[in-house]
DNA sequence: TAATATTGACTAACCGGTCAGTCAATAATT
DNA sequence: AATTATTGACTGACCGGTTAGTCAATATTA
């Protein structure tokens, strides 16, 4: 044996988990060309993008990459799939452990899609990227509106009729555009992606004063109960 | 110098264009180059763009292109810088002819944004490949941020203090990101860009209630006091 | 040794950019 | 007016470099 196991295959082998070194890597080498492969198509986009580089990040050489993929079409798919995975589970998560009033859940919610829309690195430039190719490929645009817009619209839209029911929020026809309450997420995210880091923000202000807009439109204000968009954490 | 003005040179030097077709085309190819890459582009992107498709398109070869521009990139720039002038201007007309309460102003200038930004789909297009190259063309994005961005910002929050003077909006630290006041017109817009035709939205009523939640949230409510958001910076 | 993962040289096509040359329109000359 | 010279917008073949995708050879492990 010329060559010397790396450390991380000699490290797995310790692991062992039924498998061997050698399934191991084959189980990972998908994941890690992804991984690659999303950080190869941010900094260039798509079409610069050259799978020779993706290869060459992931630690392997072109070949390899066909290996586990039919083409750079493929490839795309799947990095986009695979990087829009853990921000489906975390919304499907979010959904479990909520409760509490209409106007608590609403802030916590928004502020939940705030962090994944804009703040979270990852998540903007998963978007900045279904924006450009989104003509290229539609069904990647579906499935993300399927997975992720979709149910987010729906758990916003019950809210506010929740928050109607209970009189905490007064009916107004946003019910056809529940979206719009993401507006604010959303702008800030296009403004990140724009002045990638040339006009620095102050995120966590910036959701304080969408929610003031928000909510004070929204919250019916009889009197007493004062809707402050004051730190509350 | 004996020149003899022929009938031919007379019109020209008095009508100064409509001569000689030389000349007239000369004028005219920057242009049509333009326009023809901008459809170019829309259709795949900057990576993916042929140059030798954008000539077709303007009805020349690409050598032509190589006459007027310097190369790819700047043929990229021009045709952004193009396209945007048009916005510019309209902007800048509209700012000359405000008047009217703040409320009545507010709505205007957001119904006239809305256009630009989402109905427009030229606009939208624009937006969609600044977005895509933001970092490949930083100084695109400034110049957009300077030349409109910039402005409209400005002039919202001009017009929210104007109305918070006046007593027409509340005093909010919506000061602070007047931008806001925009983001549902934004996220029209990036839903449009993604499902290009798939999802028609209703935009007139888009609009009407999104006006309706911003300005609910921005006018004083006549019932009393209620609240200040009581955020003392 | 058998089975499989990986390599990297190779192909074929593509494309940005160049440039010597063409030709119609204009100007100068007779 | 007729002839010749000049201009310059436009062409299109070409070059050099690049890259998606292939596959026979090699390395690795069981």
């Amino acid at each position: 044996m010329p060559t010397h196991p790396s450390d991380e295959e000699r490290e797995t082998r310790d692991s062992g988990k039924a498998g061997a070194v050698r399934t191991r890597r084959k189980a990972e080498r998908p994941g890690e060309i992804l991984e690659a492969a999303f950080e190869e198509f941010v900094q260039k986009g798509y079409a610069a993008t050259r799978l020779e580089d993706v290869a060459a990040r992931a630690g392997v050489t072109k070949g390899t990459i066909y290996v586990y993929f039919e083409n750079k079409e493929q490839v795309f798919v799947a990095m986009v799939r695979e990087l829009s995975r853990p921000v489906h589970v975390q919304a499907e998560e979010f959904a479990e452990s909520s409760a509490s009033s209409t106007a608590e859940f609403l802030r916590a919610y928004l502020c939940f899609l705030y962090r994944i829309l804009a703040t979270d690195p990852r998540g903007r430039e998963i978007f900045r990227l279904l924006i450009a190719e989104a003509n290229r490929f539609p069904e990647l645009i579906d499935e993300h509106h399927q997975n992720f817009m979709g149910p987010v619209v729906r758990r916003l839209r019950q809210s506010l009729e929740d928050g109607a029911e209970r009189g905490e929020i007064r009916r107004s026809s946003i019910l056809e555009f529940p979206e719009l309450l993401l507006s604010p997420a959303l702008s800030l995210n296009i403004s990140m992606l724009l002045f990638s880091d040339r006009r620095p923000i102050d995120m966590e202000r910036h959701f304080e004063i969408a929610v003031d807009l928000l909510l004070n439109g929204l919250l019916q204000r009889p009197a007493g109960k004062a809707d402050q968009p004051g730190q509350s954490s």
